[in-house]
DNA sequence: CATTCGAACTTGACACTGACTAGATTGCCT
DNA sequence: AGGCAATCTAGTCAGTGTCAAGTTCGAATG
């Protein structure tokens, strides 16, 4: 929201932005986080820090690089915020709540058809998100669920990603309504996987990553 | 572009094309599922139906239009499908079946930022899939669950909706591998589903969180 | 301190897109 | 047949991403 159009009299920033690359990368959350990624626009970004069309373009190769660079962004916070769970439930908690706090971020993270896939920031970025979700999996004892752990995890993802992506879409206004988005999940969470023995509580042996 | 006798070769489509509209739709929902609804483009969708620029306006009258048909479409066909199922493990394995099956439809139509949320066919057909889901989830019972049967209907949309996203964005690949999606999400749905009474048999009561 | 050098930014241009308008063509209906 | 509404064409305008070439500035080098 850098409200200084760099209009003359400022003596450290006259022609340099001095850090244009996260000004951009705010207005590109700002305006993803208001009305999706698909409403967004260099020029337009340009036009809110104040400064020339094609500067975007030097910091971010192109339009793709800019997605790219804030999925990269996104799975790195997405990863520390996974680092520090207790056990599994507490992850999916906090993958909700990541979502909740980074809509922009999570948007462009799953969607692969804006992203350049092979980038390598992009793709470190996964690995550490994907190591992080591994850890918190590993509390989770095969004989304690009936299936593979790898199994496990993929339901434990799946069932926090959906909620995540049906809570940002709007499609679980009705039935949460005005209560806490992560209680209800992890009130959900806890029903799902208690009798299934992943609650975490016995596992403590195996410790986070 | 194209000189004077233009198209041509068509005896069957000289001046009207026929079925204009669903020749775009085909096309785009091609287009979608390709590259994602962002490589979406008017103009080439008139081009591949060999048509002027501005023939689909008519038909849809803007890109929105044109999308919000595509989500409209899809609800319906999701609805019919959830219609049929047996019960509510059956009408995941259907949801993941579906996203599978019209993947284009899928990512439009969770895809609120591209949508005219107040479109009629669009909200109606909303309302056909959502009555279906509500159906297939009023065969739990609460006391068997532990939660409200609200939550339940939440959990398992959440878990099928997840699974059916992370598959389509290709975040799956790896532990899914080679095996038959809708299996790995039958083994899911029934192991999470199991203890927690919502097998679809009646389960054993149990206490409560 | 003067020079150079490269990064940050600007300017200008091109092809493309969505949206709008007016007009041409067609099939259908009475 | 005549007319009418749906369908499609053609032209235009503002906005966009991207490229190429200039301009400004900070800082390292001599």
């Amino acid at each position: 929201m850098s409200m200084a159009p760099a209009q003359t009299t400022k003596p450290d920033r006259p022609y340099h932005h001095g850090d244009l690359r996260r000004a951009i990368l705010g207005a590109a959350l700002d305006v993803i986080a208001a009305e999706g990624p698909a409403a967004l626009s260099l020029r337009d970004l340009a036009r809110r820090a104040g400064v020339s069309h094609a500067a975007p373009a030097h910091h971010f190769k192109d339009r793709t690089g800019l997605l790219t660079a804030i999925a990269a962004e996104g799975f790195g916070l997405l990863a520390a915020a996974l680092k520090e769970a207790a056990d599994l439930k507490d992850a999916g908690v906090r993958y909700v709540r990541f979502a909740r706090e980074h809509p922009a971020h999570f948007q462009v993270m799953f969607a692969p058809g804006l992203l350049r896939a092979d980038d390598l920031e992009l793709t470190t970025g996964r690995a550490l998100a994907t190591d992080a979700l591994r850890s918190a999996v590993s509390g989770v004892r095969a004989e304690d669920f009936g299936i593979d752990a790898r199994l496990a995890g993929v339901a434990a993802w799946s069932l926090a990603h959906g909620f995540a992506t049906l809570l940002l879409s709007h499609n679980l206004d009705g039935p949460v309504g005005d209560k806490d988005p992560e209680e209800v999940f992890r009130t959900l969470a806890t029903t799902l996987f208690r009798r299934a023995g992943l609650s975490g509580t016995h596992a403590a042996s195996a410790g986070p990553i």
